[in-house]
DNA sequence: AAGATCATCTTGACGGCGTTTAGATAGGGT
DNA sequence: ACCCTATCTAAACGCCGTCAAGATGATCTT
């Protein structure tokens, strides 16, 4: 059953299954969905026997945790090819959270998985956490040079979490079919999320002007 | 096995079992998590056999339905408490949003099945559809009783969608370590949520004042 | 080259799940 | 008293995640 695997079909046993499991199950998350995600189906698409999967994760969970690592990976890269792609510095945070919301919209199964395994875990992945080069200060440095220096370290950082939120909610919410009307009215998807976008600011920053102009 | 039942204990074969098994799907959501809620366990919670609750519920998804009702009756009069107790205009919208995102915390294996269910069928349910005595509509004519009349219907109604939106996301994430600096700098859960609702407006006002500037 | 070693994969099993079918049971209508 | 129908139970099906035991084959030692 060995035949010529000097070090590309398949390397060792079967290959390097671990990568194979993970490439099977983002295969069955674009094709059949969530639900049809299970270890047994995993390993059926990998072509091996449903107890292979546990000599390379410790449960499905962590199977789940690497496709959610790739996902992050590329909402990473979607998001840094935004930034380049702003014409101005005032674009930024709009390019980049059109972006992350797109992205989301058209891998919902993969971004699905990704927000589970972070719920599960209470945190973001590595990615995405607050360190170098990291999507997180990303956001936070764009939305930095966008408002200039005077905004505190404090304000920039709870802008950034805002901005955060914001992206993820419209991410899970844009596909409720009570939007429809709003998106034929503003002819297109990308306008509807540039809309909503834009009007995050609308409520806090009338709260503000009604307090500033009493007290 | 059917001792002096006129119309309390068991008025019929069991008694209400519908409610029952919704009660007790509340029970098990409350205690032990959204991980343990299968239809067997509150069949078994009920005291039934597994089949029973078929003879109520087309499925478990329909269960589910029955149970994400409640929730998002709680909701709204949540959302609708908080109105009232605004203190002025200006608070209105703040509180409303301070108020849902302390529902999702409170309730957080209710909230996921509220929005679990929301997401199979692309909408918001019935209570917080876009009709009369909704806790949409209530969201909306709260906006728009704080911004004025000199504010276009559309631009509310994007507005009203962009808070959702933000607070759905803040829900979703508050519980993330990643911002445990933040509630600490700030000193609570809830002043917490405050800060980061306020600051929803800072990106997209920073963005119209540079354009504003520029063009 | 031969044997030991170890990671890798398969087989088979366990209990739990959602769901269906067939049969028991008990209220209500005649 | 009778049937009828709604309600519930018992038993089964295939799927799931997971584990223990055994087979397989690559690597290492000598």
């Amino acid at each position: 059953m060995r035949e010529a695997a000097t070090a590309e079909s398949r390397p060792y046993h079967h290959g390097d299954l671990r990568r194979a499991l993970v490439d099977a199950a983002r295969r069955i998350l674009e094709n059949e969905g969530p639900s049809a995600l299970s270890l047994r189906a995993v390993a059926r698409e990998a072509g091996v026997s449903p107890a292979a999967p546990y000599h390379h994760f410790k449960d499905k969970g962590e199977l789940l945790d690497a496709v959610a690592h790739l996902g992050w990976d590329a909402l990473g890269e979607a998001m840094t090819a935004a930034k380049a792609r702003a014409a101005d510095v005032s674009a930024l945070m709009t390019e980049i959270g059109v972006a992350y919301v797109l992205f989301a919209q058209q891998h919902p199964a993969l971004y699905r998985v990704m927000y589970d395994c972070s719920r599960d875990q209470e945190s973001l992945p590595e990615g995405m956490e607050d360190k170098e080069d990291s999507a997180y200060c990303l956001v936070r440095e764009s939305f930095r040079k966008m408002v200039g220096p005077e905004i505190s370290d404090e304000d920039v950082e709870l802008a950034t979490i805002a901005a955060w939120c914001a992206a993820h909610g419209l991410a899970e919410m844009s596909g409720f079919r009570q939007f429809d009307p709003a998106k034929a009215a503003l002819g297109g998807e990308e306008a509807f999320l540039r809309s909503v976008l834009s009007h995050l600011g609308m409520f806090p920053a009338a709260a503000r002007a009604k307090i500033d102009g009493q007290g």
